[in-house]
RNA sequence: GCGUAGGUGGCGGAGUGGUCAAUCGCAACAGACUGUAAAUCUGUCGCCCAAUGGGCUACGCAGGUUCAAAUCCUGCCCUACGCACCA
């Protein structure tokens, strides 16, 4: 059986969570065409951790190495140092090596936990970009003007606003576009706002004789706090996170999400995704069923095992408020203050965070004694909850 | 180089001699509600103190004036914008 262009997998890949397609009926023929394509995937490692939304194309990376693509996962050390200006309203700071490379060691293995590693190509851009001199970068330059730069959504705006946009920030693109050119890429995958950076690619491909990479933009995740999920505000889910929180933070999604996450992050086929919505609308639970979207997610990046447990912690701890089987240990000496016990422990940050949340009444022993009393005295072995989520056990 | 504006708590942004640990918004944390949430409402949100109170450290950095400084003065550092340079 030829997988290659199996036309019902491919229109998944070009529809599932897919913002937009440039050229859609030029792509849709090289897929058809049943020869293996050239994927790109570009990723500067800026931080350590892959998080769901950034999971999206390499889960599409997947799909296209399922069909028995070439995917070529190029590690954006050299770019990662001059810094994309695509997803910043301001100015971006150039990352030093050392930080890019302490970024990248163990991106590799996390990868490898959603592609298959054997048949994925990996490339750090830093093998040509930092080789070209600047004559060969002039050159590159000459392929793009100002007028188009300053086209540019982000670039336009800040430029109306009198804003700074320094000229490295007009090289970015460049680089990115000539990575295309030293793959020989075929298609090219990313997110929406990577729109221009992707375009660039074909415009230099071409100035390089290069037959026009098509592009592939897919949609956006908010993170669990509705915003897009993105490291700095501190909203992401990681594949590498623990079951449990994994779990929680799923759980903690407002419900709008639901099928956008189904749809992005998982493999329920489109048709038990329909399925899902239409028990939505008919009054279904939405708790239930972002319960099976946890679920899922969970078994991917763990296993079934890990997911059950998962589970079963948060009906326990959180819809029925029981007490978890399992929490941080402490230990502690008898007569200790828990005060104290606490703060060493990092549990809460200071002597006045403390006396606050016993003030809030948010400290509880056993499940079931509010504390009062700030100099509350550790007599035995307990279980302390300090608010919704956190649970230590103070041995003594 | 010249000029202008400015540097305040995790962020944005008030405050221009005492009433400032600093209005307000966001984020965060907690409580209530709920279907776990989200939304909403309430509270907290520098640190320390057995405390309806007291102390300490903070408003770019270093000095100074004053009984008293985030607020005034001097020097320094930094940022943005404008001008100059580019014919």
């Amino acid at each position: 059986m030829n997988k290659l262009n199996n036309e019902e997998k491919i229109n998944e890949i070009l529809t599932r969570g897919v913002e937009d397609v440039f050229v859609l009926e030029s792509l849709k023929k090289k897929l058809l065409s049943g020869k293996p394509q050239i994927v790109k995937l570009g990723v500067d490692p800026t931080g350590p951790n892959i998080h769901l939304g950034r999971a999206i194309p390499l889960r599409k990376l997947r799909d296209f190495q399922r069909l028995g693509h070439q995917v070529v996962f190029i590690l954006g050390d050299f770019t990662a140092q001059i810094g994309d200006p695509s997803d910043k309203l301001g100015k971006r700071p150039m990352l030093t090596k050392e930080n890019v490379l302490e970024n990248i060691k163990n991106y590799k293995k996390n990868v490898g936990k959603i592609l298959d590693l054997k048949k994925t190509k990996f490339v750090y851009n830093s093998k040509w970009l930092a080789k070209l001199n600047f004559r060969e970068i002039a050159d590159i330059a000459e392929s793009f003007t100002v007028q188009q730069m300053l086209a540019r959504r982000n670039f336009k705006d800040r430029y109306e606003k009198n804003e700074e946009i320094s000229l490295r920030e007009f090289l970015y693109p460049l680089l990115q576009g000539y990575d295309s050119v030293m793959v020989k890429a075929d298609i090219e995958i990313a997110g929406l706002d990577q729109l221009f950076n992707l375009k660039a690619g074909r415009v230099i491909q071409k100035y390089y004789g290069q037959p026009e990479q098509d592009v592939l933009t897919y949609q956006m995740l908010e993170g669990t706090d509705g915003r897009k999920m993105s490291t700095s505000w501190g909203n992401v889910i990681n594949i590498t996170d623990e079951p449990n929180d994994m779990f929680g933070k799923i759980m903690s999604l407002r419900d709008e999400l639901i099928i956008k996450y189904f749809t992005l992050c998982t493999d329920l086929s489109l048709v038990e995704i329909k399925k899902i919505e239409q028990d939505l609308v008919s009054g279904a639970n939405p708790r239930d069923i972002k319960m099976k979207l946890a679920w899922e997610i969970v078994v991917m990046y763990h296993n079934k095992k890990e997911a059950d447990k998962a589970r079963d912690y948060f009906v326990s701890v959180f819809q029925k408020k029981e007490n978890p089987d399992e929490a941080q240990e402490i230990k502690a000496v008898v007569g200790e203050k828990l005060m104290d016990v606490l703060v060493r422990e990092k549990v809460v940050s200071s002597n006045s965070d403390f006396r606050r949340l016993v003030e809030g009444g948010s400290i509880k022993i056993n499940g079931e004694e509010k504390i009062t009393d700030p100099f509350f005295e550790i007599l035995k072995t307990c279980l302390v909850k300090v608010g919704k989520h956190r649970f230590v056990k103070i041995e003594v």
